[in-house]
DNA sequence: GTGTTAAATAATCAATCTGTTATACAGTGC
DNA sequence: GCACTGTATAACAGATTGATTATTTAACAC
């Protein structure tokens, strides 16, 4: 139990869940629908891990599961990485310059991450 | 193969490493004394988890390890966890407030986290 | 009631993770 | 060379994870 929010956005599919809720509430089979390479279930369980985290809240309606995001549910997550922002090359401006370098090397023209 | 930074931190014994190394560089030895119910080896490891996730960088002087925190490599997580801070209640005030009532629910008197 | 739909849970399995002990490797000092 | 020190790696065991298929649960529609 305890399921932490650490251990729940270890998984790509997970992320990708919060992603997707990012951009405006679902249905739980609507999630599924986004994952073609996985079941049902497999997806219900991923949610079960968001929910029990705190990352997600879900809504009753009929016998559908309508999931939100539940962003301050990343709070903790913020706490921890923003300690070591502080210690980053300079200032926010050098970040980017960071990031843009390493998005350069690492995918020159492409977009999905 | 290509470890990433949200696998590598999802484990607590490589954030306290994080955490250790944010107040200093350290000896491989040194880091493994702190975690005195963790073997050398299991140590060992997690710092090859760390390295290969690009979050430590290592300076070898003679038989020694001096394992240093690499920061920028957490970049990519604040990136990720950053675009959900806009959606958080209101300001950074108001994560603080949500910080603190969290705080106080989860333990009332404690401060180790 | 029956049948249908939406989603969660159970049972199972293979792969991965985290720890252990034992061992190897590399550098130092004599 | 040999012994010693510091750290990494190998081999293995147990627990956990993430997937599957099969089943259950719950609400709707008739």
């Amino acid at each position: 139990m305890t399921t932490n929010v650490f251990l729940a956005i270890s998984d790509p599919t997970r992320r990708a869940v919060l992603d997707l809720l990012a951009t405006g509430s679902r249905k739980a089979g609507d999630i599924a629908a986004r994952f073609r390479h996985l079941t049902q279930p497999a997806v219900s369980r991923h949610l079960k891990v968001l929910r029990e985290a705190g990352l997600v809240n879900v809504e009753v309606n009929a016998q559908q599961r309508i999931y939100e995001l539940k962003p301050e549910g990343l709070a903790e997550l913020y706490e921890w990485v923003a300690k070591y922002q502080a210690m980053w090359p300079d200032t926010l401006e050098a970040l980017e310059r960071y990031l843009d370098a390493r998005a350069v090397r690492q995918k020159p023209k492409g977009k999905k991450r």
